[in-house]
Parts: C-alpha cells; structure tokens; sequence
DNA sequence: ATGCATTGGTCAAGCCTCTTGACCATGAGG
DNA sequence: CCTCATGGTCAAGAGGCTTGACCAATGCAT
C-alpha cells in the first residue's frame, strides 16, 4: 500500500472521478474552440498552433524560446514555424539584437486567427457559464488556477 | 463579429484564462498520475492504456468496441492491444457468442496497473483537496462533471 | 435454405508530428 | 584570440495514427 495524502483506499474512486472529470472537460473546450475558430473560417490550423500564437503574441520570439514553452525540441518549433509561416500567419525577420536569432512573430491573420480562438473560448465558456451560472464559474476558474500552478504548458492536442 | 450568447467582447479573456487553466490543470493531472503510475513499478504504460483498461475493466470487449469508445481506428486499437498483450497487460480469448470476435480481457497485471492509476489518481487528487479543501473539491467535480457531459471520453496524450 | 449486405478483425502501406544526431554561425567571457 | 555556449538548420528515423483492401462469420430477407 503506497502512501497518498492518508486517505481512505476506499477514496480511489474520487480521485479517478475528478481526473476523468478533468480530462474530460479539458477535451470538450479544445473541441469547442478548435470547432468555434474552424467556423470562423479559420480551417487549416491545430490546438498547437494556439499554444503557439499564445507565446508569440507578446512582441514574438525565437525558435528555442517557442521550444522551450511547448516543451518541444527546437527542431520540431522550426516545423511548426515553417508550417505557420507558409500559411501566412507568421514571419520570420532578423532579431534586433542577435545575428544568430531570428524572430518569429504574428503577422495580420495570425493575429486575427488567435482572436477567432478567444472569442471560441469566450463562447465556450459562456455557454458552461450559462448553465453554471457567473459566479460559480469564477471560482471554478481560480480553482483549476490553483491546480495548474505556473508550470509550462505543453500543449497534448 | 460573432455571437458568442451575448457577452461582451471584453470578456474574451475570461474564456481564454479558463480555457487555459482547464488545459493546464488536466495536464497536470495526466503528469502526476503518470508519475505515479511509474513510481508504483509500471514505467511501459502511456496514458492512453488508462482509457483502454478503464474500458476493458467490466467484463472485457472487443477490439471494435475498444477503438469506438476510444475514438480511433479498429486498426489502431488492435496495435494498442498487441501492444498491452505483449506487456502481459491484456489477454484475448473466444468470444462466447460471437465466432468473428475475440475478447480482449485485463490481466491480472493489468488489473494491478489499474488499481496503480486509481491510487496515484487518489494522490493527485488528494494534494489539491489538501490545498482547497474538501467541499470546494467536490464542487469543482461535480461543475467539471457537468462541462464534460456525457460523451465518450477520448485519449489526447 | 440461400443470397447478400453488415460487422469483427487483420495485413500492408503511408502520413504526420515529433525525436535524435550532426553540423554551422554568431556570441560572450577568459 | 581561443574556447565554449547558444540559435538555427539539415537529415534520418521512430511512434502512433490513418486509409485501403481484404477475409471470415453473422444475420436478415427473402
């Protein structure tokens, strides 16, 4: 018998309750806002890519720094670079202050594909918040914050 | 603009700081069973096999039943089997009423893996109830619950 | 009974995303 | 300078999944 917190084994079965749980609604808002921003017209780009725009949209990066937030290997961050920037949502430029670096950052339709994933996401939510009603909804939110924790998030879709 | 149930757009970040915290919290929840998985002994198993046994745990199922409810390919699943049987995991025996079938049964082994996950599930799960308490736990379950609905539960990791 | 579309499973090939390994060019500190 | 660390790329390959073709058993409707 391992230790876990000195609960009950008879206490197992939360445990996976919570997990599924968890695992589960994680699933629905990737599909919800995957669906929401392929009805927005934007067909041709995965989870990952939102992960992507997410570490780029603050003045962009570089290709070991977008590998290293999705907890990828730099050789597989250029892929993706490449893929975006042949689909028109992101340019490589020189880096201003290394020969060595080249920055990757959003183009116009990047920019506007990463609002087409929050306004998924916000429509995502409010359709739960709806149901659940605003409040509970907010500690919701700060409860799974908790959980995260300010750990890297690789993304798995 | 699109509709979103009427919200404003400024609450765009909120759909996105749940959705990120949804994704971050499920992630690391996998991480932390699957670590507990292979601290309890079983280092061969992914997260996916998870799904498989908690589908094969009633009474066993077909290879065609496995890719359904895991949202695959029978050819995948099949892999994913001979796979878990290699381990020693899973056993396929006759169908007793279907000559085209074989059943793909848990192991005692695999039964062991299970109980593994649920416990390090509990461990996991247990660390947040320490920190949130266990009624604001509950909560938190019961409104992951009802954002999951009742749809089959795919493997993303 | 028999004919035939359906269903469970397998074999084979290929795709897609990621990895490992080797390498070049620039940068930074002694 | 010389050396080592760091950003990036090229090349090859692994892993897990898909599509496509196929066989055998089923079961329903004649």
């Amino acid at each position: 018998m391992h230790q876990y917190g000195g609960m009950d084994p008879s206490t197992n079965e939360d445990g996976v309750g919570l997990a599924f749980a968890l695992m589960a609604s994680a699933a629905r808002m990737v599909e919800r806002i995957d669906d929401g921003v392929a009805r927005r017209g934007f067909t041709d780009v995965r989870p990952t890519h939102g992960f992507a725009f997410a570490f780029l949209a603050a003045g962009g990066g570089t290709i070991t720094g977008l590998a290293a937030h999705l907890g990828m290997t730099k050789q597989a961050a250029a892929q993706l670079v490449d893929e975006m920037e042949t689909k028109g949502y992101v340019r490589r430029g020189p880096h201003p202050r290394d020969a060595r670096a080249r920055l990757v950052e959003l183009t116009d339709a990047g920019r506007a594909c990463m609002r087409a994933a929050e306004e998924a996401a916000a429509e995502a939510a409010g359709a739960w918040s709806g149901a659940l009603g605003a409040d509970r909804m907010v500690r919701l939110r700060r409860d799974l914050e908790h959980m995260a924790g300010d750990g890297p998030l690789r993304p798995m879709w």
